[in-house]
RNA sequence: GCCCACGUAGCUCAGUCGGUAGAGCACGUCCUUGGUAAGGACGAGGUCACGCGUUCGAUCCGCGUCGUGGGCUCCA
């Protein structure tokens, strides 16, 4: 032999000889061992590789499973591939666009005359696992962007020529799978037998680069898992997804409707949901006044040139309805509360120690989406934002800010979120404001995290043109996250309206202005929650907290004063008094989710107690009223320290 | 806005290869008074989203409008 060996160091940092040309897989494995099937790929000196990759020189080597998410990557860009390959071989005149891997699987946009019908995904899916059990290697080749792009022309794949034309790269590395080729950044599994489960999802028209006027392409969507298992586990939280969906349990459980007559995008709060929602809002209101806000109420309207100081005309104008011409001047339905907080603020002159200044308000704005994005509460065109603007000193910011983070953790646990994904967006290119207020405002807000432990990741460039902020996204029981609250500071409407306020000096100063809200929309939060509880809501926010149901006709006067007793001490109640058997009523408050269910029958009116059943069965046993009155009280307790 | 699919009773959905429609749930009346997720019988309920066209005839076919759903860079 006589071969130049080369050392390879490992995660756990032991070192192994192997001769000079072994691949990564081999080195990987060890000599004489076969490679576990777990490993899809491997870190080379810390970059993601094939396992086929040749090693001369030493190397540091770490194995990528399906566990971590350059392995997910990986796994799914490989099924990409194997997707694209179906289409090609069905449909040969389908042109390849671009196909990546994404967060729960992948997608593959195609030029095709026609969009994908289901018929042909499920072919396409049949024709996929044909290629996983013929089991090909993939390989990786390298030429020159010149040589790669005459490849392409010749294959008539125009998008892929356009991708070689807009990198810089000298060199392109194509994959093959059988006759399939593709540009490809790489790496993949070793061969398309690696994936084990595959399933496409759906199709859907997407544009190339995403750019609207360029031509519609015909996307299609799938996932792939390492088994079987995994694969089946993830169609059911996709079930789970649909069985949550807020704008099914919003109709089910009559808390919302959103209808044609009335407009896109425009809710109808019925009963229930109008109650939740009052709840949300009382809760708010009694918090904020807690918290040193005043409370202001806006008029839904204002003249055009309100908005064209605040430059809403010049940099909102497409999310605005139209103005209406009303006598001889232009009225603006508000897309935005500031302007209004602004002008409370303006209407005296300020001295320093009126500040800060904290401005809450529930207030409804309208804004104009394009139709293709509205989507039950989440994306409305008429919305409640728990606002408020804070005008405060230079000095100030790191406090109000870590005010507001302390009150925001506060309201969001209350309603039973306790996951948060944080992040500080900073200077982007466009911005108005000096560059020294920018670094002080950022450095206030990075202080204000920083004294508080909050982690939190940097968005480089992604602040507001008018001042950096800080966003809160909120995780739900399935792990999604949404964004809801948000902390900006502005340097600009300080400006545009001068605001003022009178220094120590007796100078005027410019204050500093903070727009924040917690839940963001009262809609779009009370759509999170729907989802979030499933619509089974905690007593505290559930419009009926007991339903007592009576077994028959005769204790019907007596079902109806415990529902007395319950609404004396401040609890929501009903009777459900029909000629039904308790079976059914059952069924019917399980159905509406509500908490607590009292049966009586002639046991409990003469005992004077009431059986209780909690939500989804559970058998709390006959007690006095009293008795599930104090245990509809401890449950509030809970949620609602001090009710 | 754009691509595709969809719009039938209050809800969920069948159906009509063009001859003005059906189920379940919900609703109403009656019977039943039943102890922890659906008791029974009968009944009422629809301009088949809207408009225009083709046709002897349109809920069905064509075009348009409105609305809903999925998607529209997570950049080889």
């Amino acid at each position: 032999m006589g071969s130049r060996q080369i050392h390879i160091t490992l995660p756990d940092g032991t070192r192994r000889s192997m001769p000079a040309g072994c691949t990564a897989g081999e080195a990987l494995s060890g000599p004489g061992k076969s490679l576990s099937p777990e490993i899809l790929a491997a870190k080379v000196n810390g970059v993601l590789m094939d396992l086929a990759t040749v090693l001369k020189e030493d190397a540091s080597l770490e194995p990528v499973t399906f566990e971590s998410p350059e392995g997910k990557d990986v796994y799914r860009h490989s099924s990409t591939h194997i997707m694209a390959q179906a289409v090609k071989e069905l449909f040969p005149s389908a042109q390849l666009a671009i196909g990546p891997a994404i967060e729960e699987g992948f997608y593959y946009d195609f030029a095709f005359e026609r969009p994908f019908t289901p018929g042909d995904l499920e072919k396409i899916e049949e024709r996929a696992h044909e290629i996983i059990k013929a089991d090909r290697p993939f390989r990786r080749m390298e030429m020159p962007r010149q040589e790669a792009i005459r490849v392409f022309k010749e294959r008539g794949e125009g998008y892929k020529v356009d991708i070689l034309e807009h990198i810089d790269d000298p060199t392109a590395s194509l994959y093959s799978q059988g006759e399939f080729i593709d540009l490809c950044r790489g790496p993949h599994v070793p061969s398309t037998g690696r994936i084990a489960a595959l399933k496409l999802l759906s199709g859907a028209g997407a544009y190339w680069r995403g750019d609207e006027r360029n031509p519609m392409l015909q996307r299609i969507y799938g996932t792939s898992f390492p088994t079987q298992a995994a694969l089946d586990a993830h169609l059911a939280k996709l079930e789970e997804i649909k069985r949550r969906d807020h704008r099914r349990l919003g109709k089910e459980l009559d808390l919302i409707t959103i209808q044609d007559e009335i407009g896109p995008g425009l809710v109808l709060w019925h009963p229930k949901g109008a109650l939740i929602r009052l709840l949300i809002e009382n809760f708010w209101r009694e918090q904020h006044l807690q918290q040193g806000y005043e409370l202001v109420y806006s008029p839904h309207v204002a003249r055009l040139d309100l908005w064209r100081t605040s430059g809403h005309v010049d940099y909102y104008r497409e999310n605005m309805f139209v103005p209406m011409k009303v006598e001889a001047s232009e009225y603006q339905l508000k897309p935005m509360n500031c302007p209004f907080h602004i002008m409370i603020y303006k209407s005296h002159l300020r001295s320093y120690r009126d500040l800060p200044i904290r401005y809450g308000e529930l207030g409804t704005v309208y804004r104009y989406e394009r139709t293709g994005v509205l989507h039950g509460l989440l994306r409305v065109r008429g919305f409640t934002q728990d606002d408020a603007h804070l005008f405060c000193r230079p000095d100030q910011i790191e406090t109000e800010v870590g005010r507001v983070l302390d009150f925001t953790f506060f309201v969001l646990r209350t309603f039973g979120f306790s996951e948060f994904e944080v992040y500080l967006s900073t200077r982007p290119e466009k911005a108005v404001g000096a560059p020294e207020k920018w670094e002080q405002a950022t450095a206030a807000l990075e202080a204000a995290l920083k004294s508080r432990g909050v982690a939190y990741r940097i968005d480089p460039g992604e602040g507001v043109f008018y001042g950096p902020k800080i966003d809160i996204k909120i995780k739900d029981v399935l792990g999604r996250a949404w964004q809801c609250s948000t902390v900006q500071i502005d340097f600009n409407n300080p400006e545009r309206f001068e605001l003022a306020y009178t220094g120590e000096d007796g100078k005027a100063h410019q204050p500093i202005m903070i727009h924040r809200a917690l839940m963001g929309s009262i809609e779009r939060f009370f759509g999170i929650l729907l989802e979030h509880y499933a619509g089974a809501f905690p007593t505290w926010l559930a419009p009926v907290q007991a339903k007592v149901l009576c077994i028959t006709d005769r204790q019907r006067a007596y079902a109806e004063s415990v529902v007395g007793q319950l609404k004396a001490v401040g609890y929501r109640a009903e009777a459900d008094l029909r000629n039904e058997k308790v079976g059914f009523k059952i069924r019917e408050a399980e159905k509406a989710k509500i908490p607590y269910m009292l049966v009586v029958g002639d046991r409990e009116m003469q005992a004077g107690t009431v059986s209780v059943r909690g939500r989804s069965g559970a058998d709390l046993g006959s007690m006095p009223v009293v008795a599930a009155i104090d245990l509809i009280r401890a449950d509030v307790a809970q949620a609602m320290p001090g009710r």
